[in-house]
DNA sequence: TCAGTAAATAAGAATATTACTATTTAGAAA
DNA sequence: TTTCTAAATAGTAATATTCTTATTTACTGA
């Protein structure tokens, strides 16, 4: 996700472009594939400018809503992470390792979207999350 | 869900019948569809045996992973509901009035099951909920 | 460029949730 | 019934996350 992708999108909602958001994505770009608000926090706590950990939070969540970061929910905490071509996706999670996996599956489907019409409701999204036992743990 | 049953998913899995795991759900039944760990804690308050907010909280995640209760997350914090039926099922929730609304549709899908085979997952169960806006909240 | 305004921030308070530890208890077996 | 042991509990501490408020800042339009 590019700088000006970022400010469209953001401005698209009247959201500001501010230093600290884009600190942010640039932790998450350089701590790798995905970590938590904390993890995030204190990357930050070594760069300039300076962000608070309400910060980084707020920022996860509004980064959320607009696509660019998607949070992944394990028994620890949440994890965030960058979501590069901008099409959310599902994860396969271990439940006792934690272990993340991508998986290309989404349940886009007509059916809980007319259940959804008939209920009243306008769709916004969904959540979804597959948890199991990778490899490594089923052999524990 | 009758006594029995919680009896004979517990003893499966080498948990133990207490009368704190009881009350848990005996307060669910009297609290109507669904309530927060807290709202909970302060009915078992008024009862005996009293119950500490932490095992109303580790319970209602025994609770859940036995099948007997389901956790939905809201943005205001986590709520719980019985499964009568036995069988897991998905919601609405509407992210402006926290509404809930059961369906029926689940993500039961060989795709996800064949992708997690591939990654080496032995899948356990997943989390579905769908976001969006209610009747009345579109109005405002 | 400058002023105005809504949005964003920092800092700390409040709340939600989980972890830790000593004690108690349910269920199994003698 | 009595004893034994792993599991469960209560109470408290720790952590994760969200909220509140005064101040600062990004964007808009003159």
């Amino acid at each position: 996700m590019k700088a000006p992708v970022l400010s469209a999108l953001l401005k698209e909602k009247g959201y500001k472009l501010t230093a600290q958001r884009q600190a942010i994505l640039t932790a998450l770009r350089h701590l790798g594939e995905r970590a938590s608000a904390k993890v995030i926090y204190e990357e930050l706590c070594k760069q300039k400018p300076a962000v608070s950990l309400d910060t980084v939070y707020r920022n996860l969540r509004l980064l959320a809503e607009i696509g660019i970061v998607q949070q992944i929910l394990l028994q620890s905490g949440a994890v965030f992470e960058l979501t590069d071509d901008g099409r959310h996706h599902h994860h396969l999670v271990c439940v006792d390792c934690e272990k993340v996996v991508c998986i290309s599956y989404c349940p886009e489907s007509c059916v809980y979207t007319e259940q959804a019409r008939l209920a009243g409701f306008a769709v916004l999204g969904h959540l979804f999350e597959v948890y199991g036992r990778c490899a490594d743990c089923q052999q524990k």
